[in-house]
DNA sequence: TGGAATTGTCAACGCTTGTTGACTAGATAC
DNA sequence: GTATCTAGTCAACAAGCGTTGACAATTCCA
């Protein structure tokens, strides 16, 4: 009983440190420190520290497993999962985090086969490929803005403008792709 | 004289891989073993890995230093950017280091404040807080997909298909801004 | 030409990283 | 009740990191 709520503990502050920070960036000391564990717990219950970034990522791509009939509900989703990530504290660390470490050593080639397998292949059924990279873009950039650089302009997430701003961001993205 | 040499060599390595891998991905010997140079004289030129770090972001944000008078200038100076970075392997280095970097335990302070004095101050008068926002995200979004995701669905980078897609979005997300 | 400043070389430092193995405690099954 | 397996604790490991200081070599200036 005990057992899952130590993987739960690590589960949690994993994902929180490795949305915030990127895979790199933080520490499995770190971690466990925040989660009031012992280190070498996470080599025994995920295999290592890149075993619990997997786990941190297990389950978080429903949404485009089996993507929306059509395109507005697919914006709908997402618009809904970026408002409520605060609330939350969870989302939108799937997609965000694949960005923040697409570049990391360790993980960048995991990172784009996740994007490639779920994402991508997802949305592009129902965008066809240039509508789908365009959109994709539109969202990376969107959560790179608000999240990691913090630029003005953008409004509160706790807000009905924030909705519409990142709406109308996303479906002008899809509707004048080339 | 060969004092000059040892630095540029040291810039030159240093910006393709902080550019390719980010600061944390990035050791000095990497850098130096590369470019054929002693670990120390990183140390000894630039003060250290976060002064070498800055030096490869010198001068390169005089785009947005004295930016464009109308929005299309913009958009077709950082068209032209994107378009010919694979050729003089310098840029965009500036604008995508920022974003890919932005999260980093040690840099991510000083990118945002790079960010904020160059190409946020810089635009915002050209586009106004809203459309210079979303604006920012669309250039942000489009390097991820490009360079660090590698979505499909993006054009040559040599080709003018790729002009005219990065073009059309970068025009679209001012022109669509709510 | 001789002294001073700069540049390059080498080895080592202290620190953090992820990981491992030995050990104790507790639950489970026979 | 005893053996077995799992969970948690503790200390240590090797490897990599950025940085430093002592010293040799070169360049520059008077």
């Amino acid at each position: 009983m005990d057992a899952i709520t130590t993987k739960d503990k690590l589960l949690l502050h994993a994902r929180r440190l490795f949305w915030a920070n990127g895979y790199s960036n933080v520490s499995l000391r770190q971690i466990t420190s925040e989660a009031g564990v012992d280190v070498a717990l996470i080599s025994r219950h995920f295999g290592g520290k890149l075993g619990l970034f997997e786990a941190t990522l297990e389950g978080a791509f429903t949404l485009f497993d089996t993507p929306p009939i059509t395109p507005t509900e697919l914006v709908d989703a997402i618009v809904h999962i970026f408002a409520e990530a605060p609330r939350t504290s969870m989302e939108p660390s799937a997609v965000t985090m694949l960005l923040t470490n697409s570049h990391d050593r360790h993980v960048g080639d995991l990172v784009r086969r996740l994007y490639d397998t779920h994402f991508q292949n997802g949305i592009r059924d129902l965008l066809g490929p240039d509508r789908s990279a365009l959109f994709a873009a539109a969202v990376f950039g969107f959560s790179i803005a608000e999240k990691s650089l913090r630029v003005k302009g953008i409004a509160d997430p706790a807000s009905s403008a924030y909705r519409a701003q990142l709406r109308n961001f996303l479906m002008t993205a899809i509707n004048h792709a080339q």
